[in-house]
DNA sequence: GCTGTTATCAGCCCGGCGCTCTAGCGCCG
């Protein structure tokens, strides 16, 4: 599949595009095309093969021969033109949050400014304020904005580092003398953030294996190799381990490179109490110096005397103290999630009819869902009045009798706006399923403001769930500044439930604040809080939050039937 | 750059906030 190349390349020209300060909307044209093909789920190669690209909204004829230019030659004459005209580090600037394409460009034009380090350079030694639009606190949060980066720099969110995974496994699957493959590391441990992808192979022939890696076409450089190993470094600036081993080694291989290494080193006192050494490629029984070569991770726990540590466990966050005396949490699996309570639908910002959603949750195997557009305040999102929302009240009803197999409930996510009052009166929200509060405006208030606006909304009677609750996006902004443990200690008292956000740029709660709150009996629930079909699908990311947070099924809202979640969104309102 | 419409081009997501040449612009959701 061709189709991440050709959005990643979409995306890179409208970034330079927007550098060079062109047309907005041609400029949103090749992002909008570039989001098109990227959630398509044919093979866009096909698609140009069989010449039926015309019929995806906001490809014309321009983007069509570019298509047809990048699925053949792997790049395209404009976009080459493009990176020769913009150096690459002012599209790479434009990640720094409160820096856009205009600011990039004065700094270019006037100080001749074309990387970050230079840009810090210039922002530590003041040299930023001063020029046109540029004051000091400017150039203070271009610094701040530097450090954010930094902090995520060389780091992939889940869908990228899972793409890449899939495609490096999909080869060496097609290997012959690759026996089993699979992906270890942070990747299996469902963090977050991957810095590193680790790749365990078995097979009897490792140079056979090594050689036919080595033909990856995404590998820009190799740092190491040896008869067990390969480093590698990705053209997306992504590094590669591989590990390649006996089929017999398979297991405690990926094992070794699974755990954080805080888990790893726990596991080895432990196993050393017990007797046994945790090598690499096996484990040893000290007293007889025998090889054990353990066939699953089962078996490698049991040994030690411990039940099966799921993955997303294996930090050293007291998960094999838990182990020894058999008190794991039954971990929450994606089938348990019975149905998604934060949806947008084309009557707001979303792409897709309240229909179709519906009708593709049900295919899902989903019982309920929620319907949970935006409120007029956020007028970018074509946000509901009271008009348009009672009306698509009026519109689910109907849906609902003529829909079989799945109950849509009527909802809003509410605004809550930066003077604190909610976007609706409390004789809208009454008439809703289920109300949905979330900050969309004002993040950079004082804490104390800020606590005060989602504490207000949580002591609401008709607020069910504070959506994404700490507002931070992964890699791009940090948290608002919100005192914590007030809002989990408001929604424990008030029963009002806390979402993880399943996209995988927000996880919001992350797995440490999810974990906070099952500690102090606030309930969650996990969404995807999508806008397109696809995006349902995203209920993976936030389901593997909550079993790093170590949730189980009955701290979860939506793995509930129909008649007992009414029964727990009625209890707010009591 | 695309779409809808039918001209051979107009319209395309709006508005608040915070910063800065304090009235206008850039950034952002």
């Amino acid at each position: 599949m061709k189709n991440y190349l050709v959005s990643f390349i979409f995306s890179d020209i409208a970034d330079m595009l927007e550098i060079k300060g062109e047309n907005i909307f041609k400029i949103r044209a090749y992002r909008k095309a570039a989001r098109a093909i990227a959630n398509l789920t044919e093979d866009v190669e096909y698609l140009v093969k069989t010449s039926s690209l015309a019929g995806i909204e906001g490809i014309g004829k321009a983007l069509e021969e570019k298509i047809r230019e990048i699925i053949n030659s792997g790049t395209c004459e404009y976009y080459e033109k493009l990176k020769s005209e913009v150096p690459k580090g002012l599209v790479e600037m434009l990640k720094i949050p409160g820096l856009g394409a205009k600011k990039i460009r004065t700094i270019y034009e006037r100080l001749n400014i074309i990387t970050i380090e230079e840009l810090e350079q210039a922002a530590k030694q003041r040299k930023l304020r001063g020029l046109p639009g540029i004051g000091v606190k400017t150039e203070q949060g271009i610094l701040k904005g530097i450090e954010m980066l930094k902090g995520t720099m060389g780091k992939m969110l889940l869908p990228t580092a899972l793409f890449l995974a899939e495609e490096i496994m999909a080869m060496l699957r097609s290997h012959p003398a690759v026996e089993k493959v699979d992906a270890a590391g942070g990747l299996r441990r469902r963090q977050e953030l991957i810095s590193e992808l680790e790749i365990v192979i078995s097979s009897n022939k490792s140079d056979e294996v090594i050689d036919g890696l080595l033909t990856y076409h995404r590998i820009k450089e190799v740092r190491e190799r040896s008869s067990e190993t390969l480093k590698v470094l990705l053209d997306l600036g992504i590094e590669v381990n591989f590990h390649v081993v006996e089929p017999v080694a398979f297991w405690s291989c990926l094992h070794y490179f699974t755990g954080s290494e805080e888990h790893n080193v726990r596991l080895r006192e432990i196993a050393r109490e017990k007797g046994y050494d945790i090598q690499k490629n096996c484990i040893v029984r000290v007293k007889s110096g025998e090889l054990l070569y353990p066939e699953n991770e089962e078996k490698i726990y049991g040994l030690l005397d411990m039940p099966y540590v799921i993955p997303e466990l294996r930090e050293n966050r007291g998960e094999i103290e838990a182990a020894l005396k058999r008190k794991l949490p039954q971990s929450l699996e994606i089938g348990d999630i019975k149905g998604d309570l934060h949806i947008h639908s084309n009557w707001s910002d979303g792409l897709n009819s309240i229909e179709e959603i519906a009708i593709k949750a049900r295919d899902k195997g989903y019982e309920y869902i929620a319907i949970t557009d935006h409120s007029k305040s956020l007028k970018v999102a074509h946000g509901l009045d009271e008009e348009r929302l009672f009306k698509q009240m009026e519109h689910i009803k109907k849906l609902n009798n003529e829909i079989k197999g799945i109950r849509i409930l009527s909802g809003i996510e509410v605004d809550i706006l930066s003077n604190d009052l909610l976007d609706f009166d409390d004789d809208v929200l009454k008439e809703l399923d289920i109300v949905i509060a979330s900050i969309h405006s004002g993040f950079s208030q004082d804490k104390e403001k800020l606590t005060r606006r989602v504490l207000k909304a949580i002591y609401n009677p008709y607020v069910n769930i504070i959506a994404h609750p700490t507002g931070r996006m992964l890699a791009k902004r940090e948290p608002y500044e919100i005192d914590v443990d007030a809002m989990l200690k408001a929604a424990a008292e008030t029963n009002t439930v806390l979402e993880i956000n399943s996209s995988p740029d927000r996880l919001d709660l992350n797995d440490e604040l999810a974990r906070k709150a099952k500690e102090m009996g606030v309930k969650i629930v996990i969404n995807t809080d999508t806008h397109e079909l696809e995006g349902l699908n995203d209920i993976k990311y936030g389901v593997w939050v909550a079993r790093r947070a170590w949730l189980e099924k009955e701290d979860v809202i939506n793995t509930c039937t129909l008649p007992r979640l009414m029964e727990i969104l009625s209890q707010k309102r009591k």
